[in-house]
DNA sequence: AGGACTCCTGAACAACTGGACAACAAGTGA
DNA sequence: TCACTTGTTGTCCAGTTGTTCAGGAGTCCT
């Protein structure tokens, strides 16, 4: 989770009779109007980026006036923020652990499917996730250099020890990661370039699915193992 | 080149005393302060996307006042736009063509480097090509329709009769070229994501070597070829 | 030295944006 | 019904930004 998510859950009232504050549960209204924001939000800022987005146009998009979207987030930071922390939520779900007893092939491939799987579930996640990267992270710095490191860190060992019991080819294990990384975000986050270049107008499942299928045979034959079945 | 290179190299100037208009030749000031602002751009624009960067910024940073910026380009669009047409004429200096009498092995492992080469050389000009794409590329759609798409098929053709002739594993040649430059970019737009991970405070050039033949190896071996000593 | 052209720049402006705020409406539980 | 919490919205504002413009300085040739 970022720092930015103080607001999260729950609301503090300021300014009531006493002048002490009191924090409130949400309702379901609440829920409901901060999911279709957030919906809008991931949207708008995915397309315009950052400072291309205006609250304005989130408003709009989510049916609302602009009021009523800084009701529910106070300010524009922290709608960021808070649309981040539901991203990597929503991607901590997916990712399983890997241990040194899984097969490498097969665990190699249910990764690379799974992450394929991601870029054409949540585009538009995977592009503000680029986005925000390339742009030096200023939101999500922390988060790289704890979570995502450990995260890294424990998969890598686990690839090394497969190299060291020889049961795949010795390659940088951090470096494989990094590979599966870019080259299955690149159909989320490049997917202009691509369509474009395919002449298409718009995706596929089986475009999925092919590109996955081709993603599983070079990386896995590279790594000097056979495609599972 | 894109469409908005209308003020490349010449300049009209409008209302002289005749009411007609004659182009001038740019002299050398122009030609060291328009490189003086592209360069400011392309850093500015990269580091804050197109939105997030101002006229003032660019200006404060090429040390320069803004109005004599906006005497150069007379708007932040055409700025934009210049500054792609600058990255794409460097871009395409670089790559060699590549024929069916070529050695596939050899051809992989050169056009890898390159693109690795590129992401070490010009950073910024990678992060802001994909900053363009991700949100949709309104500025290269054009480049991407035309230029590109011909670029990628002209090499998938070679590819494929590479493979035809039994030179290299049956796999899928635009994949193929999606993956070398998802692969490669990677160290470029990603960056921060990469310092962090590995725990680095900022790239060397061995970094580059490393990830260069790393993925040299994975790749060509996926494609059932031998690394080039 | 003068004129033609090129380059520079401070000031002004209209449009836009994030956010504050106060008044009001709706919901809720006793 | 009543008191209190929660939700809604129009209006206002201070600050920013792209762009224009008019006038002045600099450069280069004859």
């Amino acid at each position: 989770m970022t720092k930015n998510s103080a607001a999260e859950g729950s609301v503090v009232v300021k300014n009531n009779r006493k002048g002490k504050s009191r924090t409130y549960r949400p309702g379901r209204i609440r829920e409901r109007n901060r999911e279709r924001i957030l919906l809008a939000a991931e949207e708008e800022f995915a397309l315009n980026g950052y400072k291309g987005t205006t609250i304005q146009n989130i408003a709009e998009r989510a049916g609302l006036p602009k009021s009523n979207v800084l009701y529910y987030f106070s300010s524009k930071k922290r709608m960021y923020g808070a649309m981040f922390d539901d991203i990597l939520a929503r991607w901590n779900k997916v990712f399983t652990e890997i241990s040194p007893e899984d097969d490498p092939a097969e665990a190699l491939a249910t990764f690379i499917r799974n992450k394929v799987e991601m870029s054409r579930k949540y585009p538009l996640a995977s592009r503000l996730f680029a986005t925000e990267i390339i742009q030096g992270a200023p939101f999500l710095l922390e988060h790289l250099r704890t979570n995502m490191r450990e995260w890294v860190r424990g998969r890598a060992e686990v690839i090394q020890s497969w190299i060291d019991d020889g049961r795949m080819a010795p390659v940088d294990p951090v470096q494989l990661i990094f590979l599966v990384w870019s080259s299955t975000q690149h159909y989320a986050d490049f997917q202009v370039q691509i369509l474009m270049v395919e002449n298409k107008a718009e995706y596929e499942k089986r475009d999925f699915d092919h590109a996955a299928d081709f993603l599983t045979k070079v990386i896995l034959r590279g790594c000097g193992l056979e495609s599972p079945t």
